[in-house]
DNA sequence: GTAAGACATATTG
DNA sequence: CAATATGTCTTAC
């Protein structure tokens, strides 16, 4: 009686094709834009462990017509709506919500985010979940930069670039910004 | 101002 | 125990 448990869907946003994955408990899984949609949907089967997993067309069309719209540089807000992270230790979760919780068009430091999920000195672990974020731009991991103000990581050597794009996007998308760039 | 190294540090598998 | 998407500090260009 074991059910579909994973539904995905791709889709073509500005910067490429990006995709998502929702269990019952709610959005599970997402890929960044890539240029592939076949690597796109080789990430997702990753994700999902290739166990009952479907295609669905119509069911996301709502969260979906947002993440285009973030691609195309409008200033979205993703804080709402279920996230299915049973998966994760208490830490984890703690963390991926902080960090849910920045802004568009803002950073924070990954020593700030372990403070503020109570683990001051936890920075470094900070960055090991973020690693591990399922949910890139949902929970905007990609806000979270080193203290001196370089990037710090983002999925791979490639991924760094994907990361500076996106803080670009929405420092040109946020108009107050008082305090121009050097 | 940048680069490299040492050491501290928390959490995970 | 080892690995890490960090933070500070020190030293040497």
């Amino acid at each position: 009686m074991q059910e579909i448990f994973f539904k995905y869907n791709i889709f073509l946003t500005a910067w490429g094709w990006a995709g998502l994955v929702v269990d019952r408990k709610g959005l599970r899984a997402l890929v960044l834009p890539e240029e592939r949609k076949e690597d796109v949907l080789l990430k997702i089967k990753e994700k999902s462990r290739d166990n009952n997993i479907k295609e669905e067309n119509r069911e996301f069309e709502n969260l979906i017509k947002k993440i285009k719209e973030y691609f195309a540089g409008k200033k979205v807000d993703f804080s709402d709506g279920q996230l299915s992270l049973d998966n994760y230790t208490n830490f984890q979760k703690k963390v991926l919500q902080t960090v849910r919780k920045i802004p568009y068009g803002e950073t924070r430091s990954y020593k700030e985010v372990a403070k503020a999920a109570g683990h001051p000195r936890a920075y470094r672990a900070v960055g090991n979940t973020m690693k591990n974020n399922p949910l890139p731009l949902i929970i905007p991991c990609h806000r979270v930069i080193k203290s001196d103000g370089t990037l710090g990581g983002f999925s791979g050597k490639e991924g760094i670039v994907l990361k500076k794009r996106m803080i670009n996007l929405e420092s040109e998308a946020a108009p107050l910004r008082s305090l121009s760039l050097t």
